[in-house]
Order: structure tokens, then sequence, then C-alpha cells
RNA sequence: GUCCCCAUCGUCUAGCCAGGUCCAGGACACCGGCCUUUCACGCCGGCAACACGGGUUCAAAUCCCGUUGGGGACGCCA
């Protein structure tokens, strides 16, 4: 094969889900790995469900994904005169014909197939009528109606179809559309497209295309049938597995990196590894290593490998994706070396960028909201010691490194007498408004000295307030508790 | 109903094609511990699977058959 061609074929009915867009992954990434060509084409002969819509939802989910394509996106819409010439080269060779049945009686026929345990098939009545263009006419496929049709799928191996399985399929609607088999192999000839990836629930339609294959002459494509991706409960993964687009992926705060590796490893693997990077997705994706048996989208797995993504991304990268999530909160989130700062501290402590930005919003807010357990757990009277003697030593002191911090902090141990837990919890709850957060001396050298003395007076300040209305010693009141 | 595919820890998977090195390895989740100013991260340890039944073979997770289970397809949808 010269050059490797793909493609990925979405139909603009829906939004791209998981499923489709793995589908798209591996399509690209086998072209990538190859040094091939990546094709997008919209499927979009069903005008009566398409829509302009989903083909810019797809677009922007692609372009989200970091998928590129080296032609198209092309619009099976605007190939009708394609179809029309292949349409009747089928008839003239003999290998296509007319057909009138309304589509009531065919419909009659499937249920009564089905009702007797049969299986569905077109009865062949226009097979045989000689019937020419009439108007309205619909137009079949004559399909061998014996001998066996091979499938060398790559993945799956040789699978042999008796004929007799099929029936005079319909290539051409009577309002002149090209259906789905006759469009996409039509397309995948013209386009040159010579892998085709795709799910598993296609395999019943490759003996029909490779008989449209052979029938037109052309030569068969490579095919690669990947097990789907099933939902918890193991059925076909659907809106009601999470979400119906992977942009709604992007508004929770998951990279694209993540999902884009979690998708592949969801049915390929490379040895034990787990974390990929793009370029390494690229350097080893293969057909070889595709899995065989269906695959169980896993949510929580996703977030692992999200969050692992956050920490292995530099912090200056992650300042653009993380912008609207601060924005969110009303903050506008600039570049620089304290941004960077805060974001390599709350890094490893992030699932996701939504996480991140939650837990940095502290840095930007002197007026910080104490969460009830760690103000009632640590911003005490026992606690105002403490508090004070670090305010007192860090207000004589000139560097906020953390070196020099941790220095004030050992001589307020010294001083108190009281080991590092019981003065850096107040502090910390007092700067953050949590219990858990980065190191102490971290967020003190990020938040500077003004900063750092303000919120400590206002932690005192709170303590003295708490005191004063529910009695010497006390924690603070609580509203309630549950 | 008919046809097709699949079957290793709860989940994703390695191993299977070229049988022994597998009383089955990794990851997520879960449970312990270490580190430690908290929480994470990191590190160490634990729990946990070859669906079942027959063959073939000195030897089977690996090959063959069957059963069961799951998924998919049966459109003038894609």
């Amino acid at each position: 094969m010269s050059q490797v061609v793909t493609r990925f074929p979405p139909s603009p009915t829906g939004f791209l889900h998981l499923g489709g867009a793995r589908t798209a992954v591996f399509n690209w990434l086998y072209a990538r790995h190859c040094r091939g060509r990546f094709v997008l084409r919209f499927e979009d002969t069903d005008t009566e469900r398409s829509s302009p819509r989903f083909v810019e939802a797809i677009l922007e989910a692609l372009h989200w994904l970091g998928i590129d394509w080296d032609e198209g996106p092309h619009f099976q819409s605007r190939r009708l005169d394609v179809y029309r010439d292949y349409l009747a080269r089928l008839l003239a060779a003999g290998r296509a014909y007319y057909c009138t049945c309304p589509p009531e009686r065919l419909e009659a026929m499937r249920r009564e197939a089905m009702a007797r345990g049969g299986k569905p098939r077109y009865d062949g009545t226009c097979r045989n009528r000689g019937l020419g263009p009439v108007p309205g006419a619909a137009v079949r496929f004559k399909a061998p109606q014996s001998g066996t049709t091979v499938l060398r799928d790559v993945v799956k191996g040789p699978i042999a179809f008796d004929n007799g399985e099929f029936d005079d399929f319909i290539v051409c609607r009577s309002d002149g559309t090209p259906t789905y088999n006759f469009a996409v192999v039509v397309d995948d000839i013209t386009m040159g497209v010579n892998t085709i990836i795709r799910g598993d629930d296609h395999v019943m339609n490759t003996p029909k295309q490779i008989q449209l294959y052979e029938a037109l002459g052309a030569p068969l494509p490579v095919f690669a049938h990947v097990p789907m991706v099933l939902g918890p409960d193991r059925t076909r993964l659907s809106k009601r597995h999470g979400a119906a687009s992977v942009t709604e992926y992007r508004d929770q705060g998951f990279l694209p990196d993540a999902v884009l590796n979690y998708l592949v490893r969801l049915g390929w693997s490379h040895g034990d590894q787990e974390f990929f990077t793009r370029a390494e997705l690229i350097a080893h994706f293969d057909l070889e290593n595709l899995g065989r048996s269906a695959g169980v989208f896993d949510p929580e797995k996703l977030l692992a490998l999200n969050a692992e993504h956050l920490r292995a991304t530099p912090p200056a990268a992650l300042v653009e994706p993380l912008r609207p999530f601060f924005r969110e909160l009303g903050i506008e989130l600039e570049g620089g070396p304290r941004t960077e700062k805060i974001i390599a501290g709350l890094a490893p402590r992030s699932k996701t960028l939504a996480d991140l930005a939650r837990q940095a919003r502290f840095y930007f807010e002197d007026e910080v909201a104490y969460e009830e357990a760690a103000a009632r757990a640590h911003l005490t009277a026992e606690a105002l010691p403490a508090l004070a003697a670090v305010a007192a030593r860090l207000k004589a002191l000139e560097d906020f490194g953390e070196s020099a911090l941790e220095e004030a902090f050992r001589a307020v141990m010294a001083e108190t007498g009281l080991k590092l837990g019981k003065i850096a919890q107040p502090v910390r709850v007092a700067l953050s408004g949590r219990a858990a957060s980065p190191g102490i001396f971290e967020i003190i050298a990020i938040l500077g000295k003004e900063a750092t003395l303000r919120r400590l007076e206002r932690a005192i300040a709170f303590i003295g307030r708490s005191r004063s209305s529910s009695g010497a010693g006390e924690a603070p009141p609580s509203p309630k508790r549950t």
C-alpha cells in the first residue's frame, strides 16, 4: 500500500459522543502514525435528520480534541453527481435494477418474516422485471444469491458470510439520493480511502460493501472493526451514560490529551503503558494491538488519567485552558510567575481544571470564606497565641522566600513551645479558609506580606468575635450540625 | 427469530497467534503503611480474574468443540 488513507465519516445527526470520538481518534492516529492522509467526510444523505448545527458541533469537538484532517470536510449531499455516475455503472453492468415495490409492502414483509422466525429480506419481485428508470423508483443492488463473501478483518480475522443471508438492498432511494452502503463505497473509492477503522456494529454491512467494491471493480480496503464502547450497564454507550458530547468533558475541565489518552487505551494497548502523550500515541499506535472485546466506559479512570495529565502539564501551558474556569468564579486569570506557582501547587491536588480553579480561589480573595469544620477545629481561642506570634514575626520579616518563612516559623515554635502543626493549621485556615491546602510556606510566599498579614488579622478578629458571642474558649458558633 | 462478534481481577488491560519461564503482570477504584505543617503527589504493601464443560497434549489462560453469558446487525438510518 503506497500511502495509508483513513477517514472519519460522521453523520451530522447528533453530537460527537465518546464512541464516535474514539473512532475518529483511531483513524486519525493511524494516519498520523503512517504519515498517511486523514479525510473528514460528513454523511448527510439523511436529509431528515441531518443538521448544520451538528456539523458545527462535531467540528468543534474534533478541534478541541486536536484532531486535524488533510482533506475535507466533504459532504455527501454535495456529491450527488458522483453517486449518479457510479449508479449508472452498476446499472450498465447489470448489477442493479429499478424497483417499484411500495415501502409499506416491504415493511409488512419484514414484519411477517421476523414473526415467522425467518430473516427479513426482499423477495426479489422487481429483480427480473427489467424496469427502466421509472420516476419514483428506487434502485436495488443485484446481490449474488449463492457463494460466500469473506471479510478479512485485521482485528477479527477472516469472517465468511453466506451470500444467501443478504438480499438485494437498495442503493438509491426513490428521491435519487444514495443510501449508506452505496455512498460509503463510492466515497471511499473516489477518495482513495484504503484503510477503514470503524465500530464493529458495521460488520454486517461490510459483506454488502465488499460485493459493491467487486461489482465496481475496485480494490478492497483494509477493514479493522473495533469493538464498541459500552456503558457501565454493558449496553451500547448513549446519552444515558455520562456526557452526550465530548465537548461536555471540555466544559467539565478535562484536558483533551487526557480524553484522547483514555479513549485510545479503551480498546488498544501498548504493553502495560497507561499514560501516553500525544506524540507517544502517534509513535506507537497500530492496528496490531487493537482489542477484540468490547470495553466499558469508566468515568473514574478517565478522571484519574486527567489528573495525571494535569500533573504532567507545565503550569504555563495550563493558564489558557484554565481561564474560562476562573472566569466562571469571577476571576480574570493572568499569566505570569505568580499564576504559574499557584497552578503548580494545585495541579497535583486537582482532578480537573474546574477543580483546580475552585481550589485556587482563595489566592484571589482576601475575604476568604472559612469552611465551617475547618474554622471550628482551628480558628479557636487556643490558636490565638500562635496566630498572633506568627503575625508579629512576619511583620518584622522582609524576605518572604519559603526558606526564610520556614525559619520564621521555627522561631515561633521556639517562642511559643508549640509544634509546627499547632501553628500551621490555624494559619492555613486563616489564609485559605480550609484545613487542606498546598504547603503553608508556599501559600505565604505567593500571597506576600500584605495579604498574609491582612488575613491573619482578620482571622484573629474572627476568633475574637466568636468568643464574645459564644463564651470564652469555645469554638465559633456553627449554624447547625446535621 | 436469523446471522455475526466477543469472553483474564468490579473496570481498562498484558499474556493467547509461535502451549511450559503465569499458583497469571500492570492500571483505575478500594484497604493498610511510609513520607509529612494539612490535603494531595510520591513510595511500599494488600484485596481481587483465566465464565463453564469436554477434548488434544508429557504440559492449556494460551489450540479444538460444545454450553452459558454479553454485545451487535437484520431500514428507501448511518
